[in-house]
Parts: C-alpha cells; structure tokens; sequence
RNA sequence: AGGCGCGUAGCUCAGUUGGCAGAGCGCCUCCCUUACAAGGAGGAGGUCGGCGGUUCAAGUCCGCCCGUGCCUACCA
C-alpha cells in the first residue's frame, strides 16, 4: 500500500538518464558470443539534433534494448563525425558573424577554432543523447577525427593508393566559388530554374556566313577552342575542318599547358552532339563543362579557363578579367548585341548544380584532384553483390533496388576536398623528383618513431617540436575520453599490439634524445630526428622514399568527410589492428539510417567495408523516413521550421517522444510531424503511470507470501492474461520484422483499452469487496477468508500482468517502465532492461475466457448506451429486467461485473417486458428499463430509427448477394456461410429494433 | 527526361493473402463514480483522387488520367 503520487516526467528522466551512464549498465567489455553490435550514424558536430536524429537514435535504441532483453550481449557504439565542410561552414559563419574571414586568420587558427567549437557542439549532443535514454556503450565512444581514426584513415588511403585504386588528376569536377573547393557528384544539388537561352553567331573566318550557337552561360565563349556538330548533320557537314572566329576576343589566351591559343577555333564533328537541340551547333569550352571536357579530350583541343577560383573572370577574359562571372556575362551581351552577333534570346528551363551547402551556383572547373576508383570491379562488384544476393538486407527491401541502381551507373569518387578541416590526405609530394610519398606509421619500426609521426601527420605537433611539448600533448586529456589521457587513447585505441608496452612521455624525451646520441650517428644509421640547438627544437625526418630527399611537401588537401565515414563500422573497432573487438564485432548486425544518405555513406560503408573486412559492414539496413513539419516540408535550420527533441523531452518527456516517434514510423513513409503528437503519447504515460499508481495502491504487503493461498483464476484473469500473451507475440514479431508503427499501437491498445478500461475496473470488484456484517460470526469469517484468498489472486494477475506489461514496452518508454518496475515488490535488479523480454507463452492463451468477455464487454457497453441516450447520469443507479437465451449463463456468471461497470442497482430477469418501459438488447440478450420521470424517450427512438435503417439498408444488399446464382456458386463455402448467418443475425436484429420501437412509441403516447 | 512513393473521416495516418471501411487527435452530448478531467461513458463524421478493366466480390489486382512529394540525369 503505497502511493506514488502524481506522474512528473521530468523527475522520473532525469533520475534514471543519469544513473543509466555512470553505472555504465549499458557498456560491454567482453561481448559474449551471442552478440549484437551496431554502431550509430556519427551525428555532425555542427550544432546540435535535430528531430531526424532523436528517430534514429530512438529506433536503434529500441531495437538495442528488445535485443538486450533478449539476452544478447549489446554493444551499440556511439560517436561523431567531424563533418569536414558541414562545420568548416558553421565555424566560418560563427567568425564572420565576429567580423573574423577565414581566409585572413589562416589555417592552422582557423583549425585551432574549429577545435575550440568541436567540443561545444560534441557536449551538447551527447547530453541529447543521454536525454533520449539510449543504450550506447559510452566508453567506446569514438570521433570520425580521433587519433586513432586519423590513423585508420592513413592507412586506409595509403592501401587503397598502392594497390591502384586511388589515383590523381586533372579532372572536371564541380566546385563551389564560395566554399572554394571542389565537390563530389553526390554533393551537387540539382533545381529547376527558369533560364535563358542565348543564340551567338560566330563568324566563318573565311567571312563566308556564319553559325549560330546556343549557350545558356555566354561568359564562356571566352573560354572556347571550337564548335561542334554532329557527324551526320548535314546542315553542317560542309563546314566541318573549317574555321570561326571567336567574338570578341582579340588577345592571345593561355591553355592551362601553357601553349598560347588564337581566337581562331575550328569546327569539329563529334557523334555526342544532340542535332535537335538549339541549333544542332554546340560551342566547346573544354576548360569549364563537363561534356565539352570530354569532347576535348578527345579531339586534343586546348583547355582555357577563364574563371578563378571565386569564379571571377581571370586574364585569359581579356577586358573582361577581374569581373564576376555575372556581370561579365552582361557585359559580353551588351558587346556581342552591338556587334549584331546575338541572334536572340529564349526562355529555357534548366537544372542548374548548385552546393549542397551554401547554394551557390556550381561552376565546372578543371582541376587536379584525388579519385577513389570505386567503378573498379574489386569494389563495385563485391558491392554490388553483396546486396543483390541478400547477405545485407535494406528493409524496407525496396531501397535495395535504388541502391543497386547506383552501384550499375557508379562514377569515381572525387576524395579531395579544398578546405581546412578534415583528414589531411597522407601524401608528401618530393620537390626533388616529384614522387608522391604516401607515409604511415607503418614506415617506422620504433613505437616512439609511430607516435611522433601520427602526431606529426594529425597536426598535434608542428614540424618544429621539443620533446616537452609531446609530452605535454600525450599528458594533456583526450578528446573524447576526457578522462583518460592523449597517450591512453593511443593504447586503448591505436596501439593495442603496444598495449603492454610501457609508453609513456618521460621515456619518450629520452628515446628522441638517444636517437641523437652520437654513436647512433657512428653506426650509420639515419637519424630521425635533427636538432636545432637554437630553437632547442627536434624535427621529424621524413626522406623521400625514390630519392632520398628530405625536401617534402604535404599535400594540401583533405579527404572527403565520407571517406572517414566509410571506415566507421570497422574503424570504431579498431581496425586496422586485429584486436579482439573488431574479431567479436564485425560486422555489426543491424545500420539504422535516413534514405537521404544511402549513397553518401551507406554504399560507402559497403564498399570499403567489404574491400578491407572481406566481409560486410552490417547485415541489416533499416531505413526509415525523413521528418518533415506539418506542411510536409524537410526541417532545417535554414527554414526555420525544426522542433528540437530537446523542447519536446522538456515539455512531454523522452518517453513520450520516443513512443510518438516510434508509433509514427510506418515504413517507407515520412514523419509529417506536428507538437500535438507528442501531447497525446504523454497521456498515455500518463495513462501508464495512473495504473501503476492504482496497482501500488492496492497491493497488501503480504501478498508475495500469500501467493499460495489465493483463489483460482476469474475468466477476467484468464482473460488479460490471453491477451498480454497475444499482445506479446505481435510485438515480438512486430520488432522482429522492424515494424515499430505496428508494435507501438499493439502496446498502446492493449495497455489502454483492455487492461486499463476494462480489467482495473473488474478488479476492483474483488479488490474493495467487504464482509456482510450482518452475517453470524462464524460466516462472516468463512466469507472473509474467501475474500481474502479472492484479493491475492486479484493483486497476483494485477501485478504479474502489469510487471509484464512493463516489460514488454520498456524499449519504448525506458524512463517510466523503468521507475515503476523498481517500484513494484517483485523487481529483482537493478534494471528492467537487464531482465528477459516477454515471450509469448501458449499454456497462457484461454480462447474460452476470451470469448466469454468479449461478450460480456458487449453487454455491458450495450447498457451504457442505453443509459447514455437516455442521459441518465453515471451516479444515478438504476433497475433493469432482461430477458436472454444463451447468454442467459453468462448473465449470472458476471452478474456483479455487470452491476458495477453498468451501474445498476438491479438487473432481474422478466418473462415478458415490463408495461411501460423502454429496451435495449446485445444480440439475444434483452433488457428493460420501465420509465419514470426524466427519461428522455424521443433520443432513444431517434437512435434506433436510424440503426433499423441501417440494418434494412445491409439486409438488402446481403439478400440481393444471396440471389446471385454466381456469387452462391463461385465464392468460397465459407464465405456463403458467413453470408447467411450475416443475414440471419441481421433479420433478428431488425425485429427486435422493430420491436422496441413500438415499446419507445407506446410509451411516448 | 527517367525512377520511386503518396492521394482513405476536419487533421495525421492504419487497412496483412481481394470478402460488411478502422485508429489517434479534433468535434458533439453526459459525467469531477475513491488510479487517472492528462480522465470516464456514449456519439456524429467517409461516393477510399478520377475513369475504365479483371472478378461472384475491388480501398486492395491491372491500365490510363489528374494532383502531390522525393530521388536520379552532361541535354549546351
């Protein structure tokens, strides 16, 4: 007997989320055998969630603590991802904001800010995160830019690199004159926009005509070094080998080899011109368009830019140069309209490439860039036929196709990216012979030599150091681990074969000042390290690898922040050390993602995944939807339109956003969300909470020793016993197949509208039944012990129900299941989601009880909507007769059931119906309510009017299906028997609504 | 231009292999009955986007159309 008061959700949140982390229930260092790992989608540390993140995380959670409960040895690793121009981008917004350019402060500043947010961002999420409630193993925890990433990630590259996979060019690829650097197909956002389409003579040289072509960028013709037609167009095929004048330009253009270039270009033949488009002449400016770079390459024409890298016009644009790409397009038709060269203008609908970021116009740019050959077999086809023979399943299954016809049409990966924060590509290109070095710590033996190089290579050191400095770094907290140190990370999660090793900063100093000992220097041997006596400072020697030169020079750019991605599921393991969680965990059983990154990240995780692993990153790929606002549009910062999850776990709670979040996730359908949801699932909490309440209330002390003395089972406890079990089965299976929307709506049915509506309130009958006291003595105690033994079986299947119940909905509602499960006499650990999720049990399905109530539920409703039609309030008890044939039994079998949840002070049974009383009836069971004052009979006849026009209105279709020849000879038996009984309960309806009519009609005169 | 998905109650959506149209929220009526007014009881509300086809029977299968959303694409 105790009272738990009124549900605070926040009270409840807040006592478990912290105590879930620092008891690290949820951390596993030694996985068992039967295991299952999944790593989460590395949020960007751009900011904070948004309400796509708490779905995701919600879904693993619940799968992880299903899974848990099933016994599995969890292990569900958290992280985030450096987001290279995601947050370059923030931080570049933040400074300008304070007035700061990027540009003016640098790169080495600009990355210290970048560090001096990171962490910002990181601590916000990961408070959202346990503010969810999630199950993740905390202490594996990992950043796509730790140290030990940064060095999965060199060796990853410096792989790929040496078995011909990953090679450098100049290529065209689209880049982004805002953020300057360039962009990966998959990064190039298409939009529909509304163009023009201008048509330009160009003069024969010969001054014999001219052809017109068609462009929607004038600006640049400037950069053209021919014309070209289709081989077969015979509007052109004379001209073809002959010369145009280019307009305007009268200067001599540099090609981006150097050769000079005239203004006089020819034209050319080429099968890849569409006849049918514009003029069937199509300027080639090989420098700044996609198919034009192809189509040069292949006739051997002269690549002239004549744009920068802000997309301004450079000197190759004449006196057009210094100009905006823009403005000099007016500038060049205003010039070309004077000069009667601009035939005219069309409207012209186009899909321009804009930045997936920052929305500027893409301008296609050569230029010289890493590629990941991944349209090489040893990639593509492992992936591909990883997929299209089901070792990984996407669920929903659809999505396999769309990925399936990606990998058929997969172009190489543009890898490097021009910016500042990201994995710097391990490549030091020799100013001597120009070999490019690609170095890992592989090329060093010492342990000592691995460490100053990651240091080195990771940016923690410069290339001037003293070796205080080093120990300093090694000394100083970890990034993600802040309790452990720099160095203790590298053991943890670098250096596992060094992990007995005694590293430590101390012995570093003297290891790089022996290094330098003169009879190191004697043997021969290269030193590594060099000492400036003024600066008091060391360098790390890295030689050219071909031709011995120090003179070394790191490449520039950074790896596309996918290419890290990629590595996730294996890297977090460890890899590439063979250590014992990669051999335990890999592959991961189960990727919860967006669509929206199933090319970006998901087929990258599978290709590199299964190049490296030899196996697949993951056997399951859940899918689930986009949320968007009410209007249906996608939530981002930039409209305005998000509802941050950390609003709605204030007001309603994590509980009730995780419920409503999962119970909206139908499969391939996306989450139109609005604030209201959120209200309704914490009524159910709240619902919850209340039915906790009320069970605490009426539990005696005594009950778990009382056990044996209860009375046997009611048909009501055999009854919510069947339908837990049932309810049971569905959810399993429901999760089983990741049908969340289906297994929430399961628990929410079952937990509100039978044990709450229905088997609280027949419980109370036996919970608050009191002796006779009017009995003699001896009676009243035989009574009292039958009540007695009657509350112990009640408060038993009260708790033993409820405890289940809790159970069953734990992965969805942790916070609350879990409070009021510790509450209960019965809890035995610590957690509820350290105990066995409940699995459906045959011996506990009672068809007959079931049946029993179901009918009993009919009865009793059928009263209430007497009563309510009637407007006889709830407080005001009242007399019924009935008349029934087989339910008679049933009748006075529940017939205390009925008193109670009807109301009634009486329910007699009548031969005939009374004189003067209105009726109701539940199939054969009929009941009669003789009038007195307030009655209010016209409501009642109004609604049985309408019912019998209803049942006429279903009878005469059934009878006019029944008198079809066809349908009595080509349906199913079952379904003709179905039919006539249908008919039949239809007609006795009829007549007893019939019938009551008239009573209604003789009691109205 | 191709591909995918969606049009069912006022709103958000279920509807498994074709067999009498469902839920939540909202709305209406009655009720503060000792777990819960964040509640209880009862109710109203639908030509299942349109047209045609297959079938005894179509929200469900097929075709076309309309509306809508997304993804992919080098049409200058």
């Amino acid at each position: 007997m105790k009272d738990i008061g009124q549900y605070n959700h926040k009270q409840v949140e807040e006592k478990h989320s912290k105590r879930w982390v620092e008891s690290g229930i949820y951390s596993v260092e030694k996985p068992s055998e039967s295991r299952f790992s999944l790593v989460i989608p590395p949020p960007n540390v751009t900011g904070s969630l948004h309400m796509g993140h708490a779905l995701n995380a919600t879904l693993q959670d619940i799968v992880c603590r299903w899974q848990r409960m099933l016994g599995k040895s969890v292990v569900w690793v958290p992280g985030f991802d450096h987001a290279g121009i995601a947050t370059q981008y923030v931080v570049d917004r933040r400074l300008q904001e304070e007035g700061l350019s990027r540009l003016e402060l640098g790169r080495e500043e600009f990355i210290k800010k970048v560090w001096e947010w990171v962490p910002v961002s990181r601590n916000s999420i990961r408070e959202q995160l346990e503010k969810l409630g999630v199950s993740v193993d905390w202490k594996r925890e990992r950043f796509t830019l730790d140290e030990g990433f940064s060095r999965a990630v060199r060796y990853a590259f410096r792989r790929l690199y040496e078995e011909g996979l990953i090679y450098r060019g100049e290529y065209m690829v689209s880049w982004c004159p805002k953020d300057l650097t360039a962009l990966s197909d998959l990064e190039v956002e298409h939009e529909e926009e509304e163009g023009k389409l201008y048509y330009i003579r160009y003069p024969l040289e010969d001054g014999s005509g001219y052809i017109t072509v068609a462009t929607t960028r004038p600006e640049t013709m400037l950069g053209d070094t021919a014309v070209a037609v289709h081989p077969e167009d015979e509007r052109y095929k004379a001209l073809v080998g002959k010369r145009l004048r280019l307009p305007l330009v009268d200067w001599q253009r540099r090609a981006m080899d150097g050769s000079e270039v005239e203004h006089l270009i020819p034209i050319i033949a080429d099968p890849r011109v569409k006849p049918e488009f514009g003029t069937g002449a199509v300027k080639i400016t090989p420098a700044h368009d996609p198919l034009d770079f192809e189509i040069g390459k292949s006739h051997g024409l002269a690549f002239v830019q004549v744009m920068d890298n802000f997309a301004k016009m450079n000197e190759n644009a004449g006196r057009f140069a210094g100009l905006d790409r823009y403005k000099a397009r007016e500038s060049i038709l205003k010039e070309l309209e004077e000069l009667g060269l601009l035939e005219k203008v069309e409207n012209h609908r186009h899909a321009v490439g804009k930045c997936y970021r920052c929305k500027t116009v893409l301008e296609p740019m050569v230029s010289t860039q890493w590629f990941l050959k991944v349209s090489d077999p040893r990639i593509k086809e492992t992936a591909t036929r990883v997929v299209k023979e089901s070792l990984i399943k996407f669920v929903p299954e659809n999505w396999a196709k769309i990925y399936l016809q990606w990998m058929e049409n997969l172009k190489d990966w543009c890898i490097s990216r021009q910016i500042w924060w990201g994995h710097r590509i391990p490549v030091w290109h020799c100013q001597d012979c120009g070999y490019e070095n690609v170095f890992t710590d592989e090329d060093f033996d010492r342990v000592y030599d691995k460490l100053i190089f990651n240091l080195l290579a990771d940016g923690k050191i410069k290339e001037e150091f003293t070796p205080e400095e080093v120990a300093d770094i090694l000394n100083s907290p970890s990034f993600v681990h802040p309790q452990m140190t720099v160095l203790d990370f590298y053991k943890r999660f670098a250096f596992h074969k060094y992990h007995s090793t005694s590293l430590d900063a101390n012995s570093l100093r003297l290891f790089i000042s022996q290094d330098l000992n003169p009879t190191a220097i004697l043997t021969g041997k290269a030193q590594r390290y060099r000492y400036n006596p003024q600066k008091k400072t060391y360098r790390f020697v890295l030689r050219c690898k071909r031709c011995g030169s120090e003179r070394l020079h790191q490449e520039t750019d950074v790896l596309d922040t996918w290419f890290s991605s990629a590595l996730w599921p294996f890297g977090v393991f460890g890899w590439p050390e063979q250590t014992q969680d990669l051999k335990g965990l890999y592959p991961t059983d189960l990727l919860v993602t967006g669509f929206d990154i199933i090319f970006f990240w998901v087929a990258r995780m599978v290709m590199l995944g299964t190049y490296f692993m030899k196996d697949i990153p993951f056997r399951d790929v859940y899918i689930h939807a986009l949320i968007r606002d009410e209007k249906g549009q996608k939530m981002s910062k930039t409209k305005g339109n998000v509802i941050d999850p950390l609003d709605i776990v204030e007001k309603y709670g994590a509980d009730a956003l995780r419920f409503t979040l999962a119970i909206l996730t139908q499969q391939g359908r996306d989450i139109r969300l609005s604030e209201k949801r959120f209200e309704g699932y914490k009524h159910f909490a709240n619902k919850l909470w209340n039915a906790g309440r009320f069970i605490l209330m009426n539990l005696d002390p005594d009950l778990l020793t009382s056990l044996p003395y209860g009375a046997p089972p009611r048909p009501e406890d055999l009854w919510i016993i069947s339908r837990f079990n049932k309810t049971a089965e569905r959810v399993n299976k429901a999760l089983a197949e990741y049908e969340f929307s289906e297994a929430a709506r399961e628990l929410y049915e079952f937990i509100w509208s039978e044990f709450c509506d229905w088997y609280i309130e027949f419980s109370k009958l036996r919970l608050y039944a009191k002796p006779d006291e009017s009995l003699p003595e001896e009676e009243r105690r035989a009574q009292e012990q039958r009540i007695k033994a009657e509350k112990i079986t009640v408060q038993a299947t009260l708790l033993n129900v409820f405890e289940k119940t809790l159970r069953l909905l734990h992965p969805f509602m942790p916070f609350i299941t879990e409070e009021l499960w510790r509450d209960l006499p019965t809890a035995h650990k610590e957690s509820i989601s350290l105990t066995e999720y409940p699995q459906p049990n045959p011996a506990e399905v009672h068809e007959e009880s079931e049946q029993k109530l179901e009918r009993l539920k009919e009865i009793i409703t059928a009263i209430r909507a007497l009563r309510s039609d009637l407007r006889i309030e709830p407080s005001r008890k009242i007399r019924l007769y009935y008349r029934a044939g087989e339910s008679k039994a049933l009748v006075e079998e529940f017939m205390p059931h009925i008193l109670s949840l009807a109301r009634l002070e009486s329910l007699q049974e009548a031969d005939t119906e009374p004189p003067n009383c209105v009726a109701g009836f539940s199939k054969d069971f009929e009941f009669f309510l003789p009038v007195d004052e307030g009655i209010r009979v016209e409501e009642l006849i109004n609604s049985y009017s309408k019912r019998l026009s209803e049942v006429e209105k279903s009878l005469q279709s059934l009878r006019q299906k029944l008198s079809n020849e066809n349908f009595l000879s080509k349906a199913p038996e079952e379904e003709v028997q179905r039919a006539r009984q249908n008919l039949q309960e239809l007609e006795e309806e009829k007549e007893k609504v019939e019938t009551l009519l008239r009573l209604l009609r003789g009691v109205m005169t």
